[in-house]
DNA sequence: CTGATGTTTCAATAATTTTTGAACATACGC
DNA sequence: GCGTATGTTCAAAAATTATTGAAACATCAG
């Protein structure tokens, strides 16, 4: 499969054949793998960032997917997710058209914007139907235990609710 | 299908024909649902977690299963969930040997259990992977910025490491 | 003791999620 | 403006995760 020399077949683009991870750069990897998984936030995505995460300078799409070994479909899937996120923004090196890519400053708020895109929607979505079943519990006869159970969980919906802006500003537009 | 008399085929055991969830039933399903997939509970045990926490009293296995129209198994399986998570605790009636199921006491005890029994074998694992990360990059002539980054990373980890048992002591036999 | 009742186990199936890759769009350097 | 380097889309395949159901197991009432 390897090419006997590297110059004939790289007439035209020179594929540069990327370097694996190194250990050290895979355990991280792992790590990163791991606390996604938590999230719900799939494997290749969290490889992406940690590639970033741990390198010297911003990286190509061409060396994220020379060096992870995934499809282009992913890398690119991967990024605009990242991107979405605030997690990843690009850099354009003067003259190429190529993107450059590097994590933004702080894990911590791409963190918060990630809980809050997932957590936010279910809890403006529940709070409607969470009055109408407390609601219901009351007009039924329901037992005290029951209607106290309910309404405690409506209070800690609507707390969260209120909560959850004031961690942090909603991401604003470049 | 359905037999003409419920009265002819149940000469044995009198089989009940559980009631099917109504709409406010449903719709706290819905919620528990939703807040469970973020942290990767499946459907059917958050299912379940809702029938006990509106209803009036303990309720046993053949109800889980026939309201909620779920096998045998995804009942046995979700109440060994929940039961492992202290979610819920089964209670027996006398001179039978049937096990009623009720929640616990505390929901947001248990959502920390449930938390730390996903999150601390995480970072766990991940302390000593930091560590020898962090080296790597010393040792090697990482950018300033890199080392930096795993560094904050390392404190992070740790941090919450410690931070964790103190939320709540860990769950003590019965 | 024993047999019916109540529960668990687990291999097979179903459902869902993730990844792939080839066809399609876009825009930039020339 | 053209042609191609660069990225995106999306249907199909692969991988993963959840559910089922039948058989094994356990336990207690009689």
């Amino acid at each position: 499969m390897t090419p006997p020399s590297a110059k004939l077949t790289a007439r035209r683009k020179s594929r540069p054949s990327f370097a694996p991870l190194t250990a050290h750069e895979a355990e991280l990897a792992e790590f990163f793998v791991r606390m996604a998984g938590i999230l719900g936030v799939p494997r290749s995505v969290a490889e992406i960032y940690s590639l970033l995460y741990a390198a010297p300078a911003a990286v190509d799409f061409d060396q994220i997917q020379g060096r992870l070994g995934m499809s282009k479909g992913s890398v690119s899937q991967g990024l605009k997710f990242l991107r979405d996120q605030g997690m990843v923004l690009s850099v354009k090196a003067p003259g190429s058209r190529r993107e450059r890519w590097q994590p933004t400053a702080s894990l911590a708020a791409s963190l918060v914007t990630l809980l809050r895109s997932q957590v936010l929607p279910a809890l403006e979505q529940s709070s409607p139907s969470l009055d109408r079943i407390v609601q219901g519990a009351q007009d039924s006869q329901a037992s005290a235990e029951v209607i106290e159970r309910l309404t405690r969980l409506r209070r800690w919906n609507a707390r969260a609710l209120e909560l959850f802006p004031l961690m942090l500003p909603p991401p604003r537009e470049s």
